[in-house]
DNA sequence: ATGTGC
């Protein structure tokens, strides 16, 4: 098994052939240039060929540029299967269920905000529940949090936190429906009481910034962008709720493989046949974690436009901080596709990928349906994220996907051991950009040398015209977890 | 990612 075994089928891709190793029931294809194809792990080589046995694949087994190794499938992955012959797997869609991202847009310019830059983080950072086990504002009773669980992001709204106008320009409208809350343990509800309304640690983060660049006019125009325009980017998952649905269900499948006698490579691809109560049950917490995660970027978005308005001292009309879109990276669906030209439907996994619908498609707002469906893209906390635009190519060819940000080229513990001895807040304030960090170790596991460049990330899936770029964003402050 | 792992 070696990198010297994939053909290279074009500048931005190569081609696991179906015969890297036995058992594989397609191909796979992994997004990459021969940049980034130097930083090719083998063990996510390994892992895109391991998803290609999977009962009821349809399709190549696929991996976006910012491809690493995950739990069973690679971080990055897409995958779809038959709804008859297929199956779903907690591993193809990863902890953080929904983990995601939203950008804010706002009236401000940079020069406006910088001179009020270290006021305004450290009003964010005192607003913004983050860190390692944080516990939010909100205490749900066992009623309200089955009720967010049903309702998405729509429940926030409800309760006074944000706008319903804000609802629409979610992917799927903030909700998915089918959640059951019945089928949640315990222990998830509980971990998921008092961290509703958390921001979390890790490559969580919230972040402002200015639009640096603009690479299509026409399409910046339409969603509110211009040059040098104040944005708020929040990413941020399902937290310890989403982890233990995981893990519950892990479990689960783990009992389904030996029922259902599924061989596989690595235990970590353990699954279900999808119309087994396994996968039904699996698929129905999997959506309650979805809305949970919705939710909560839904409260964290708010308390930022609260912020904002109080250290700014305007009103929502002067702020204009409409969400411009929020994206699911982690998260299985089923979707309508083409598939040897016929509509069928399938179970679409994306772990660490992001939806990338092109422009008429149906499911986007009315007020995107020309243009596509907007695609945020963070990068690492001191060089830039990027936002882009779905595109009909990305349907015909990776079900509608596309990266998901930068990926990490150090270990955490390597990138520890390599910032020891330096302060990479200052590092970080000489360049202009101010960070506020719960963790202890966090700023040192997340500096920007811990991951792929993003422009070289993005620059594939441009040129390989599965999403296209729209703007990019440059960070003046951050909150980490 | 995660009431962080051996």
């Amino acid at each position: 098994m070696s990198i010297e075994r994939l053909k290279r089928i074009d500048d931005n891709r190569l081609e696991v052939p179906a015969d890297y190793k036995t058992g594989m029931r397609t191909k796979g294809i992994i997004y990459v240039d021969n940049i980034l194809e130097k930083e090719l792990e083998e063990e996510s080589i390994e892992q895109v060929a391991n998803v290609a046995t999977l009962p009821g694949i349809v399709g190549a087994s696929m991996a976006m540029p910012d491809i690493h190794t995950g739990y069973g499938f690679p971080i990055g992955g897409v995958a779809a299967f038959d709804l008859k012959e297929g199956i779903i797997s907690p591993g193809g869609v990863g902890y953080d269920i929904n983990c995601g991202v939203r950008l804010l847009r706002s009236n401000f310019k940079k020069d406006t905000v910088v001179p009020k830059l270290k006021e305004l983080i450290e009003a964010l950072y005192n607003e913004i529940p983050s860190g390692v086990g944080s516990k939010g504002k909100i205490r749900l009773s066992p009623d309200d949090e089955e009720k967010l669980l049903l309702k998405g992001a729509r429940w926030a709204v409800e309760k006074g936190l944000g706008d319903v106008s804000d609802l629409e320009k979610i992917e799927s409208g903030g909700c998915l429906e089918g959640a059951d809350p019945s089928i949640i343990s315990q222990k998830a509800y509980e971990r998921g009481r008092s961290q509703q309304g958390t921001l979390g640690s890790g490559n969580h983060f919230l972040e402002v910034q200015y639009v640096d660049e603009i690479y299509d006019e026409k399409i910046a125009n339409a969603l509110g962008l211009f040059k040098n325009q104040i944005t708020v980017m929040i990413h941020s998952g399902s937290r310890g709720f989403g982890h233990q649905v995981c893990t519950d269900f892990i479990e689960v499948m783990e009992r389904a493989i030996q029922k259902y006698n599924i061989a596989l490579p690595d235990r970590e691809l353990a699954c279900a046949p999808f119309n087994s109560p396994e996968a039904q049950d699996y698929f129905a917490a999997m959506k309650a974690a979805a809305n949970y995660a919705w939710c909560n970027r839904q409260c964290l978005m708010h308390w930022t436009r609260e912020v904002f308005m109080s250290v700014f001292n305007v009103s929502p009309i002067e702020l204009e901080m409409t969400l411009i879109y929020d994206v699911a990276h982690n998260i299985a669906k089923v979707e309508e596709h083409i598939v040897d030209g016929k509509k069928k439907k399938l179970v679409v996994h994306r772990k660490g990928a992001t939806r990338a619908f092109p422009p008429g498609h149906p499911d986007l707002p009315v007020v995107y349906r020309n243009i596509g469906q907007p695609v945020l893209i963070p990068g690492d906390m001191g060089r830039a994220s990027y936002v882009l635009i779905g595109t009909d190519k990305a349907m015909k060819e990776t079900f509608g996907s596309t990266c998901h940000g930068a990926g990490r080229v150090m270990s955490r513990h390597q990138a520890i051991r390599q910032a020891k001895g330096r302060a990479i807040w200052r590092e970080m304030e000489d360049r202009g950009i101010i960070v506020r960090a719960a963790g202890r170790e966090t700023l040192a596991e997340e500096m920007s040398e811990a991951y792929k460049d993003i422009s070289n990330v993005v620059e594939i899936v441009h040129n390989a015209g599965i999403s296209l770029k729209v703007a990019r964003l440059r960070p003046l402050g951050v909150i980490k977890g």
